[in-house]
DNA sequence: CTTGACCTTCCAGTTACTGTAAACTCCATA
DNA sequence: TATGGAGTTTACAGTAACTGGAAGGTCAAG
């Protein structure tokens, strides 16, 4: 199978698995006698793993230490779920971050909303210095 | 006054200062005889616009067009709320996005957590070919 | 035989900085 | 007056994870 295909049935474009290779994510493929690619169904399944993880929010390292994971099962259990632990909790702090932001933005939006003065207070309080408290 | 102090009144690395310098997204600073940037007031006061724009996640060239709203204030005050508006649902968008990853490797742990066998269903899960529906 | 789709490599660009090195400049103290 | 340390300058490289584009090779269909 040449990479087209396996992008198409992965869910990677073509030239993601190309860099994938290139950072030794995965093994380099085997080749035709004309140098293309050539991939087999196992191949896919790793790169759907790959693309799994990536869409989960994974980070290229991480999904490295998930492949060596997988490739030794019997001791997998508690690692993956640590790591995948960490993870929610990463992911839990950049939404509280969010929206956090989000609320303060929000609001500022809001009482420009009110207010009929030409300029905005959002970039007022922009400016304001001191300004972490004051809202 | 110098960039190490500036630095510290707008809340921004003096590396960072310099940065902004170099990409136009403020201003030249003026220079002493010896050649160090020489800043005023009103740089702190732009500084901190920037670092508060920033620490609320708009990226640069949205920072970049705040400052000339903010030059131009009256006719600022629905540019800015539209901006800042954009960048409320853009961030709900990512609050989503995030929050639905975490429930479905919450839910992927559940699972893990309730199994005895060696190898974790998370990377099974992972490797399953199709398995945007089946979470 | 040619066209077009697909493949190859390599290099550059993206975002927003951060790290590091080598070389000043300035101020205070011995 | 010398010197030491803190602060400053520039320039270059590196980060994360790709993406775009150029120049060229390959293959099947018509």
């Amino acid at each position: 199978m040449k990479i087209g295909q396996v992008a198409t049935k992965s869910g990677l474009p073509a030239k993601t698995i190309r860099y994938y290779e290139s950072i030794g994510l995965i093994d380099p493929a085997g080749r035709t006698s004309s140098g293309y690619r050539a991939y087999e169904e196992k191949d896919i399944q790793t790169l759907r793993f790959i693309q799994r993880s990536r869409s989960l929010g994974f980070s290229i390292s991480e999904v490295s230490e998930l492949l060596t994971l997988w490739n030794d099962r019997n001791r997998a259990s508690a690692q993956v779920k640590e790591l995948a632990r960490r993870h929610v909790e990463e992911m839990d702090r950049k939404i509280t971050e969010l929206q956090s932001m989000k609320d303060t933005l929000s609001e500022l939006i809001d009482k420009c909303q009110g207010d009929h003065r030409p300029d905005c207070p959002i970039l007022n309080d922009f400016a304001r210095l001191n300004n972490k408290a004051k809202i």
